[in-house]
RNA sequence: GGCGGGGUAGCCAAGUGGUAAGGCAGGGCUCUGCAAAAGCCUCAUCCGUCGGUUCGAUUCCGACCCUCGCCUCCA
């Protein structure tokens, strides 16, 4: 079954076929985090993304080496450093950690590699060096290196590839730093920064001088050094196409004269309540804030998944009522499958799991894909309430629902073990229910419902579940 | 100003030149001693507005209205 990507290169779906001559191999980068705060819930969007993106090449019989980058050296990070008069590993680690505890709840796989920008200043400078020795970048009088769009364009590259650009047009220079006044002209870009004293201790040698590399350096550097002069896809989010990953694909093609990345993929920006989230507005949440609130990282990684990537995508407090209700139904369903499957083994039911695929191979149509998931629930639930299902059906579906979880990542509702206080209570209910005591039975229905768990009788006894 | 997305039920969100998936919420019912975030059923004569093409348009074309994003270090 083929896959098609939507490839901002050329502005359509196509179909993806790996550079690998065997057809196999995969190799995927994607902008990792700025490691100067926590992540929030529009960042969740682009790296949840991501690991769809991967999980879906999985599933379709790719090797993937799947590389995120962590941008631990840049002009915030710099500044908090200062302001809190810490050390750059120290004040960056702490986030570092906290965003892969965070990725890890929101049920990502982790990626292969983890390259961290300070750790490949040789492979920045090499790459510098050979810019400069094709003459493409230069070093300005304040002794920062810059690229030159002109010399790059000279050399018979195209620069603006993944967006038209009419410089002419442009509102160039409003947001120009006055530290970048050394350029020769207004589109070039830092490869390298010279030294400046707020910079503190932050600052490698090099052959041009002290100081640090420029934004856009150390993606070329880091996914070029792992996957190669030329890879198969790169992600992030929309923002970055322009002038990050523009500004990508004009230093890698410009050092080694090959095509950088065959499929570059975008992912749109979230709106929560309907407003670009601000923190004065109140709607902005990182993860921690959402399980504060009682959530789980697998609610909000259902519901960061449940529209499509490239469309802006509306968060909401009510959605995320809402994801955890509809996991709920699909969590109900499963449970009932593997006590009726008691541990059969069967081959996997092949009816949701092509139609689930032909679903996400049409450039991720995740909404249609869940289409598949709750009908499914749906028709089951309607067997299982006809007492219909065979074991073996049973254990198939289940088969099934294993394969396009390894997708959805969703993984399984945490199992809810009552706690051994609870249990003397729980056995009491269950002899006045006998006993036909039901005032005794609903007093302790309460008590439990007051300590957050739900009591379900049904005739193969009773079951609890937590609030 | 340039470039690019969107406007589909109370909310979220797919989709198609032939008459609108799915989820949540709501309503009805079933199981139950009573219940249940348990299950089933139901819920858009209609897809921003106005024109055009067509046997037929929400889907194609044009105009307009509204909205969001990018335009040099923001996922």
């Amino acid at each position: 079954m083929a896959l098609n990507l939507f490839n901002t290169l050329s502005r359509s779906v196509q179909t993806f076929a790996p550079l690998d001559p065997h057809g196999l191999k995969v190799g995927m980068y994607c902008c990792g985090p700025t490691v100067y705060d926590y992540a929030h819930i529009g960042n969740w969007r682009t790296f949840v993304f991501a690991d769809l993106v991967r999980r879906l090449l999985e599933f379709n019989g790719y090797q993937v080496t799947h590389v995120m980058n962590i941008t631990d050296v840049e002009d915030k990070i710099i500044k908090r450093v200062r302001e809190q008069a810490t050390t750059l590993p120290l004040f960056t680690g702490q986030y570092e950690t906290a965003f892969l505890d965070d990725l890890r709840a929101l049920g990502c796989r982790e990626p292969h590699q983890k390259p961290r920008a300070t750790e490949h200043i040789p492979q920045i400078i090499a790459l510098i060096e050979k810019l400069l020795a094709r003459g493409i970048a230069y070093q300005a009088p304040d002794g920062s290196v810059y690229f030159s769009i002109d010399k790059y364009r000279g050399c018979g590259y195209l620069y603006g590839q993944l967006l038209k650009l009419n410089f002419d047009e442009m509102r160039a220079g409003e947001r120009v730093k006055s530290d970048e006044y050394a350029k020769e002209s207004i589109a070039d870009f830092a490869l390298w920064k010279t030294r400046v004293p707020e910079d503190g201790s932050v600052y490698w040698p090099s052959p041009f001088g002290d100081g640090r590399p420029g934004w856009h350096i150390e993606c070329s550097a880091m996914s070029t050094s792992i996957l190669g002069d030329t890879f198969d896809l790169h992600l992030g989010g929309e923002d970055l196409v322009f002038p990050h990953h523009e500004d990508e694909i004009a230093q890698s093609e410009g050092a080694t004269g090959k095509p950088f990345v065959k499929f570059w993929l975008h992912g749109a920006h979230l709106l929560v309540e309907g407003k670009k989230m601000s923190k004065s507005l109140g709607n902005y949440f990182t993860l921690r804030d959402l399980q504060a609130k009682g959530y789980t990282g697998r609610e909000v990684r259902y519901l960061l998944l449940s529209a499509h990537y490239r469309e802006t995508f509306n968060f909401t407090l009510e959605g995320l009522a809402g994801a955890k209700s509809a996991l709920a139904r699909i969590d109900e369903c499963v449970a009932k499958l593997r006590e009726l499957a008691a541990g059969t083994v069967a081959s996997p039911d092949a009816e949701l799991v092509t139609a689930f695929q032909a679903a996400l191979n049409e450039d991720l149509n995740i909404s249609a894909a869940w289409g598949t998931v709750f009908e499914w629930v749906r028709r089951t639930n309607r067997a299982l309430a006809e007492n219909s299902l065979l074991v073996a059906e049973a254990a198939s579906a289940l088969a099934a629902w294993e394969k396009i979880n390894a997708v959805l990542g969703i993984g399984l509702a945490a199992e809810a073990e009552a706690p051994p206080e609870l249990t003397a209570l729980i056995i009491e209910r269950q002899n006045a229910r006998k006993n036909k005591d039901f005032k005794r039975s609903d007093e302790i229905r309460d008590q439990l419902k007051a300590q957050g768990w739900v009591i379900e009788d049904s005739p193969k006894g009773q079951r609890l579940k937590k609030l």
